[in-house]
DNA sequence: TGTACATCAGTGAACGCGCGTTCACTGATGTAC
DNA sequence: TGTACATCAGTGAACGCGCGTTCACTGATGTAC
C-alpha cells in the first residue's frame, strides 16, 4: 500500500501560504475515508508537504484540528439537507408544503450517511464541549445548522396546523432519533450492505412513522 | 493515575486455571468502562496477572478477544430486555400484552444504552462479518437474541390484530432505527447530559411514536 | 529607494509512549507403560 | 505404585510501528526609519 495516496506538490516558497486550509482540507478527506479516527495530525502534514510539528502553528492540538474538520463535516451535512430541500415541488398547501419539508430533512440526512459514511461518523462523534452546535462553521448556506434546519420544518408544521402545538415540544428528537438511528443500523448495524432500493424503501417508511407517529 | 485498578491476584501456580475466561472477563470490565477501543489485549493480560503473550494461547488475535467480548456486550443487551419484558403487568388483552412488549423491549435497550453505555457501544461497533447474529453466544436466557426479542414481540402484535400484516415486513428495521437512533442522541449527541427524567419522557414518546407510527 | 531589524512560519532532530505480535524457552500436568 | 515422556500453558525478551508533542533552530517576509 502506498503511504501517500498523492504526492504533495513541491514548494518553491519556504512558507506554503495557506497552511491552515491544506491541513483541514486534508484532515476532512482523511475523515471522508475513515471516519474521526482517521485524522492523524502527522498524516495531514504529510499531505500538505510540510513537516509535523509545523502544524503546530495553526492548530495548538490534534483534538484542536478535529474539533475543525468536525465542523466542517455538520457544515456539509446542513449543506445536504438544504440541497434536498431546494428541490421539492411547488405548492400552495401550506400543509403539503410542511411535509415535503420534513420528509426532505429526513432523506437528505439519510443520503449523506450513506455517501458520506466518514463525514457522517465524524459530526457526531463525541466532543469535549457539549453544545458548540451554534458555531458559525457548522452551518449551510442557510446559516442555520442541521438541527435548526429540522426545527424549522417542524415549527411549519405547526403552523401549517398538522402537528399540535402541544406536541412541537421536543418533537426534534423523535424525528431525529428515528433518522439518525436508519443511519447507524444502515452504515454499522445489520442493514449494511443491503440493497439499497430496500434502503431507500425502508427510508422512506422511517419518514413516513415519523410524520404519523408525531 | 493507577496503572492497575485491581491488583491481579498472585499466582502460586504455573498454571492459570482459566486464563481464557479471564481475559473475556477483563475484556469484558474494558468495554463496560471505555467501549470497544478500550479493550486493549495487553491491559487484559495485565488485569489477569499474566505476560502479555499468553493472551495467544486463547485467542488467536485481538480482534478475536474483541469478538468475543461483542458477543457478550449483545448477550447482556439480550438479558436487560428479557428483565423489562419479564416485569410486564399481566393481562387478559393479548392486544394490550403485544403493545407492553414492544414498549417494554423498547425500554429495556434504552435503559441498557445509558446504564451500561460502554458495552452497548461495543455491542454495535462494527464488526468483519456481517451477520454473526446467530451465535449463541450473543442470545439471553431465552435464546434470543435483541433482534429477535423484537421480531417476537412484532408478531405479538400482528396475531393481536394490532399491527396489519402488510406493514410487518422490515417493521424490525422501523421500531429498531427509533429506538437506537435516540440511544445515539442520548449518549453521544445533542441529548448527553440532559435532565434523566426529561429522557426517560423523551424515551416514552419515542416508543409511542413507533406504536403509532407503525 | 535603501537598509536594519522584528516577526513568525516552517525545519530538523528527538522524546517517550503503549500497542500487537513473534521467537525460543521452561515449567507443570496427565497419560502410557 | 512408580517412572518416562509428550503436551502445552505461561515466560522472558525483543521487534517495529506510528503516534502526538517539545525543543532550539533558520529562513523569508514586511515594516520603521
Amino acid at each position: 500500500m502506498q503511504r501517500k495516496i498523492s504526492s504533495p506538490p513541491p514548494r518553491t516558497t519556504f512558507r506554503h501560504g495557506d497552511l491552515r486550509r491544506a491541513l483541514l482540507e486534508a484532515g476532512i478527506e482523511l475523515a471522508r475515508a475513515g471516519g474521526p479516527d482517521a485524522v492523524v495530525l502527522r498524516e495531514a502534514t504529510r499531505r500538505a508537504g510540510v513537516v509535523p510539528n509545523a502544524a503546530y502553528r495553526h492548530f495548538v492540538s490534534r483534538e484542536q484540528l478535529l474539533q475543525a474538520v468536525r465542523s466542517a463535516a455538520l457544515s456539509a451535512l446542513a449543506v445536504a439537507i438544504e440541497t434536498e430541500l431546494a428541490g421539492i415541488r411547488k405548492s400552495k398547501d401550506p400543509a403539503e408544503i410542511a411535509r415535503a419539508k420534513l420528509r426532505a430533512v429526513g432523506i437528505g440526512y439519510l443520503r449523506f450517511a450513506q455517501t458520506e459514511t466518514g463525514l457522517f461518523r465524524t459530526a457526531f462523534s463525541v466532543s469535549e464541549r457539549v453544545e458548540e452546535d451554534t458555531n458559525p462553521a457548522n452551518v449551510g448556506e442557510s446559516g442555520l445548522n442541521p438541527f435548526q434546519l429540522l426545527s424549522a420544518a417542524l415549527d411549519e408544521m405547526v403552523q401549517a396546523g398538522i402537528l399540535p402545538s402541544e406536541r412541537r415540544r421536543n418533537a426534534e428528537y423523535l424525528a431525529w432519533s428515528a433518522v439518525h438511528g436508519l443511519a447507524f443500523l444502515v452504515i454499522d448495524g445489520p442493514l449494511r450492505g443491503r440493497d439499497p432500493k430496500e434502503l431507500q424503501s425502508i427510508g422512506q417508511r422511517v419518514v413516513e412513522m415519523v410524520e404519523k407517529g408525531l
